[in-house]
DNA sequence: ATAAAATAATACACAAAGGTATTAATAAAT
DNA sequence: ATTTATTAATACCTTTGTGTATTATTTTAT
């Protein structure tokens, strides 16, 4: 029931940059805060900014800034972006066969308990996410 | 929120074994049956039989057998022996770190969805998979 | 113009998970 | 005893996720 580490290091650097006080993040501002593997968060900056999600600019002003509105980016968007479309579109627990063969046995439970997880992930934004508001 | 291959493998294999008919099945068989790659199938019975969840037997009328009581067996269990056991003690979402340094700032709803899921995993056991049940 | 500070791109290195190949060991059937 | 069918053990290969190194590009400050 994980998620992959570059999908935590993006959704940490994410909320970070969409919650915090700053606007402008540079590589090393992000590094210094979150201890993400430097050259490897710059390689994962690019490509949230080619997603469209940040933006950066370059020279000697230049950072990232975060470049939508924070109540509307959620965790299944984060998620997608990073990990494939497939992730949650499988069987229960994530399965890409059903455990005994050809019948799915699993329960209503399970169905709810799933249900209600990418219901959150669909209805979790990052901006919903800042503890300064509640 | 996925398992591993590998969980997922032992998860299909154990259901197979505590819910059919029969009582002993070859690697062969189980291969067969579920198209698990076949070395890798064997090892991981080999491991599972180690863990004392089946018994192999070698010879020519060897074979591995069911060797619990289904109804004890849970998908915790199964998912500790294959994965470890921090991989549900995490954050939620199995993250590492929480997300926005220092508070969680996951609500309510989402330690709900955890703990849900993990009653989940530590009630179901193998006997209850049964679809000839119910 | 030149230097400095930032991102961008590309290629390489490492480790773990997944999967394969080979050989050894065991036990029953003949 | 020999053959056959099985598991057991070990070592290797492949793929993918993670992390590093190097170099190029852009922009601003001086």
């Amino acid at each position: 029931m994980n998620f992959s580490k570059t999908t935590e290091y993006a959704i940490r650097v994410l909320t970070t940059m969409a919650i915090g006080e700053e606007k402008l993040y540079t590589a090393d501002d992000l590094y210094e805060k979150l201890k993400i593997p430097k050259r490897y968060l710059r390689r994962l900056l690019t490509d949230l900014s080619k997603a469209g999600l940040i933006a950066g600019t370059r020279g000697r002003t230049g950072g990232f800034v975060f470049a939508k509105d924070p109540d509307k980016v959620t965790l299944k968007e984060i998620i997608d972006l990073v990990e494939g479309k497939e992730t949650l579109n499988r069987c229960i627990l994530g399965f890409s066969a059903c455990v005994a063969d050809g019948h799915c046995t699993m329960h209503a439970d399970w169905i709810q308990a799933k249900v209600q997880m990418e219901e959150l992930l669909t209805t979790t934004t990052l901006g919903s996410l800042n503890p300064n508001r509640k």
